[in-house]
DNA sequence: CGTCGCCAAGTGGTTTAGCCAGTAAGTGGT
DNA sequence: ACCACTTACTGGCTAAACCACTTGGCGACG
């Protein structure tokens, strides 16, 4: 009962654009080949030709596909055409696989870590007095809501935006909107903001005074140590709490392509059909 | 003759969904309002209501609507819902209007100079042997290319992605990809890698260098201060081709929200239809 | 008088059937 | 052997229609 909060009613087409990336992300549909027809397509799953064709669309715009007129639609390579949007749906893949997607998720909190750090550089040259105030008084407001996990992770949201805001750069903002869109994407990752909610917060605090000396090189710097221990404690607990080994993260990164979706038992592509078809 | 290389068959769906994203960035849709139904807005954009629900389902994608069932499609505030890719196209809507987007060019590089300073940082740590030789390699190459500018700033683009790729960290070899494809969609950006080819080639040189070397601190310390030089000179120079004064980008700043899109002369939105609606 | 329930109109969601426009490969000619 | 044409696919798009859902008003009931 307390486990199905949106699933009943989604789209068709949402369920068919779902189902052909994850052909496609799993190496059902290899890259380089075109995929079945529009017809074919559409009764094998089970919607009309419209919706599939609606479908298609947004996979186009994703950048997972191209559809050539008289032709056939090919399946394009994700790792070069697909954006950061792309990174939520991998994850995803691998979730339903049963796995937590570590590999994935060390990425992604590096990638985070990589902008929050440049952030706080940025904004500490840039931010307003007003700013500064603004959010010093969210922060209050966040830190009291450590009592509702809903209301702490939309106040930790905020506070998110409101840094990033404070950068005056509008590139950043969009680009922190696609980060936090996608970690939010993940499940269980309501836990990940109420795992160590006193260190994130004393965290921010002393973000907030690197912030108000205005010393770009020191915020980066401070930020720098202080989100690497948060994300390495991070990995570690979600470790824990599924009882899995690997809190090693800098290890297992082969030569890149293949670490892609998986690391799971068979079936799931990626790994295997990939470089040779792709170029030839 | 040479100037007209795609623009004559754009797919109807297409076009609508460019029709409606520039109506919602301009402000002719307000934010929180209703867009047209969707029989009324289908005749007006002059296509059949089915590609229109495909372009809708785009926009919902992009994070830029939410069709609501018995009720309406909402317009939703791209500066909160929006992810990277807008940026191509706020900054294409400027073009649109007759002026060079100055403040998001500026913000875009400078994001991409961030990505790349903690790419180099990265990179510094993790790259391989064969990776070293393979971008070495390919150095030689794009330094051969500098005759053709369609060959040059492909290779360039492979530049980019080899390092990107030499993080090992698959988060930010897609937001490379996000990054480098709104670059491309930018008119004029063709000449934007042919301006300073001798400093270019230069500088990755000087990159590899810092590589080879291991040192992640120095990397990202010369990167960082030779990315802003060229960056600058860029602007600077693309300034005078097209006889504006403002190379003066940490300027004009203003609080954030307003400085969106427009600058231009009037009809423009965004500047000021946005909180008071937005929110109440 | 207030409130509840029902019904009708309008909305997005989806389907069926069909036509148009490209592509590619087979098939005939020369 | 080569070239043009035909044909049988492909995706692109439209038309009309029905379903599912929300909303708001109207009327019956308490």
């Amino acid at each position: 009962m307390t486990e199905s909060p949106a699933p009943p009613k989604r789209k068709a087409v949402d369920e068919a654009v779902d189902r052909i990336r994850a052909g496609i992300l799993g190496g059902e549909y290899r890259v380089g080949t075109d995929l079945p027809g529009e017809r074919e397509l559409s009764t094998t799953l089970g919607v009309s030709r419209l919706t599939l064709r609606a479908a298609l669309s947004r996979l186009e715009a994703e950048g997972l596909v191209k559809p050539v007129h008289g032709s056939g639609t090919r399946v394009l390579d994700y790792r070069e055409h697909g954006g950061v949007e792309m990174l939520g749906h991998m994850a995803t893949l691998v979730q339903l696989g049963g796995e937590v997607p570590f590999a994935l998720l060390a990425d992604l909190l590096e990638l985070r870590r990589v902008v929050a750090v440049e952030v706080m550089g940025i904004a500490a040259e840039r931010i307003t007095e007003a700013e500064l105030d603004e959010l010093a008084r969210h922060l209050v407001y966040q830190a009291s809501c450590t009592g509702d996990a809903q209301k702490y992770v939309a106040a930790d949201i905020e506070t998110a935006r409101k840094l990033a805001q404070a950068t005056h750069n509008q590139a950043i903002l969009l680009l922190s909107n696609s980060i936090m869109r996608v970690l939010m994407q993940q499940r269980g990752m309501e836990f990940t903001f109420l795992i160590d909610i006193e260190k994130a917060i004393s965290t921010y605090k002393k973000m907030l005074g690197l912030l108000r000396a205005r010393d770009p090189l020191a915020a980066r710097k401070a930020t720098r140590t202080l989100l690497a221990r948060l994300d390495r404690r991070l990995l570690e607990r979600i470790a824990e709490l599924v009882g899995v080994p690997p809190p090693k993260v800098d290890e297992g990164r082969a030569r890149g392509a293949a670490t892609t979706t998986t690391t799971t038992k068979a079936t799931n592509g990626v790994k295997k059909g990939s470089d040779g078809e792709a170029r030839s």
